[in-house]
DNA sequence: ATGCATGAGCA
DNA sequence: GCTCATGCATA
């Protein structure tokens, strides 16, 4: 069951703003553990899940630390959602695409101390544009948080869907994207493409917004996130198949741009920050995974009960739920492959 | 790099 | 209400 017809339309919403901070750490490889804790207890589950199973779930939690009965010693309920100030256009939704370029590529600011990572940004965001700055010193580890906000569209479905074929029509030769997307070939291009990504000099952040200038239809910006996971695989097979030949153009440019290299680097920009997140506390989250070994997908009412047992609001159960099943679809060939 | 979250599209 | 793509916030 699951409809899982994989064949969703990549109808990417809407990108509200920018983040921007430059984390080019060692990236010691993002390795997903598709976590499946206490195989041991699969076993009658589907019968009737209730205080029974909860209550194994949570003892198995509980054991697995501690070792007393005791599940958790404070109260999470961490939910604090600061999300105020700031009104840049956090929530907004149908913001029709725009150039960030025109709308607010940079305001100078006074943080001159991040110069490096701001020349960056403004390098990379004018790569398909112009070209680019020489990224000599280029990415620094820091972390300048400088946001700089910009409205961005949507990317719209333009993307090759989950399909291997599209304009790899003209046989066996490897056009621009050769959509021929062997899962060999996609783990490659993706290390290939962090290498090379890092070579110029350019963070993910930048990639993912430096995507919009590319003006193909369709595609806009993306975060940070994105990139990353892109690089480390643990996106969804699909996901990395859309998302490489848009990728693979930015590379492209990227590299064309830097050989020709405009030196003509400048400006700044400047930026706050905004919203807080939900933490779930560890006790809970040892719950949670137990509740998830025993069943992935529990009820709405099952949810409440949990949720209620361990003092967490329902929709952040529910919500926690959801993306650890993700996570188990999550890429990572290896084990697909 | 990853955790929690949103929102679109679908059933 | 789920899946899926994607993002902000954060470790």
């Amino acid at each position: 069951m699951m409809t899982m017809n994989g064949k969703q339309h990549f109808s990417m919403h809407q990108v509200l703003q920018e983040p921007k901070y430059s984390g080019l750490h060692a990236s010691t490889e993002g390795m997903r553990r598709v976590c499946l804790p206490a195989p041991q207890l699969q076993g009658n589950i589907f019968g009737g899940f209730d205080e029974s199973l909860l209550a194994r779930a949570e003892a198995l939690a509980a054991a697995d630390i501690v070792s007393h009965g005791k599940s958790h010693p404070f109260k999470p309920d961490v939910t604090y959602h600061t999300m105020s100030s700031v009104p840049c256009t956090s929530n907004s939704s149908t913001v029709p695409i725009s150039h960030p370029s025109t709308l607010t590529s940079h305001h100078h600011h006074h943080l001159n101390q991040s110069l490096e990572g701001d020349l960056l940004d403004h390098i990379s965001s004018s790569l398909s544009v112009s070209g680019m700055g020489a990224p000599d010193s280029s990415m620094m580890t820091t972390q300048a948080h400088q946001h700089h906000l910009q409205t961005m569209g949507h990317l719209h479905q333009a993307m090759a869907m989950g399909h291997p074929h599209s304009l790899s029509v003209h046989n066996g030769m490897s056009c621009v994207n050769d959509v021929e997307s062997d899962p060999r070939e996609l783990e490659a291009f993706a290390e290939r493409f962090k290498q090379r990504r890092i070579k110029l000099g350019v963070t993910q952040a930048d990639v993912g917004s430096a995507l919009a200038n590319l003006k193909i239809p369709g595609v806009g910006s993306l975060s940070q996130s994105t990139i990353c996971r892109f690089e480390s695989l643990t996106l969804s097979h699909n996901n990395m198949i859309a998302l490489k030949p848009v990728l693979q153009a930015w590379l492209e440019e990227a590299e064309a741009a830097y050989r020709e290299k405009n030196n003509k680097p400048d400006l700044f920009n400047g930026n706050e920050r905004k919203r807080k997140r939900t933490s779930i506390a560890a006790p809970e989250k040892r719950s949670l995974e137990a509740y998830f070994a025993i069943q992935p997908r529990p009820s709405s009412e099952k949810i409440a009960a949990i949720a209620e047992k361990l003092d967490l609001k329902k929709n952040v159960v529910r919500v926690w739920f959801c993306n650890q099943r993700q996570k188990q679809k999550r890429m990572k060939y290896s084990a697909v492959h």
